[in-house]
DNA sequence: AGCGTGACGAGTA
DNA sequence: ATACTCGCCACGC
């Protein structure tokens, strides 16, 4: 018999994949959902983003962000507070305007995949 | 089979 | 800085 569909319990291999990517972002730092797309090879931004959107509560989804550094709108503050934990680059809104949230500094806080877990001062 | 939608991204005004 | 457009690809109606 050929199974096509997935069993209850198990993700879909490319739902896997880009999990296991968010768990290899190290604390501080961030992925973007194309920069995830772009190290599996396979799908694009929105195809991250959708697996996120369904299976990243398993995994640390605020190191997944977008290109723009905005926080991730409905969880913000919840991101915010791990971001503070992690010591994760922050941009700071100039006019300080209550409501105006900070922005990652995508600068800094951007991980390309490649070992260095340190040295971001 | 078409069309809209989405935890996106880059470019342009 | 914001707003809008287009490209992208999987899903659902």
């Amino acid at each position: 018999m050929s199974e096509e569909s997935e069993s209850a319990g198990e993700l879909p291999e490319y739902a896997e994949r880009v999990l296991e990517v968010a768990e290899l972002i190290p604390p501080g730092r961030v992925m973007t959902y194309g920069d995830v797309a772009e190290w599996l090879e396979e799908g694009g931004p929105r195809q991250v983003g959708r697996v996120m959107a369904l299976y990243g509560g398993a995994v640390p989804w605020w190191r997944v962000v977008r290109a723009d550094g905005q926080l991730l709108p409905g969880s913000e503050l919840r991101a915010l507070g791990h971001y503070r934990e992690e010591s994760t680059p922050l941009r700071e809104a100039s006019r300080a305007a209550e409501g105006h949230l900070p922005r990652l500094d995508m600068k800094r806080a951007r991980w390309d995949g490649r070992t260095r877990t340190e040295a971001h001062n």
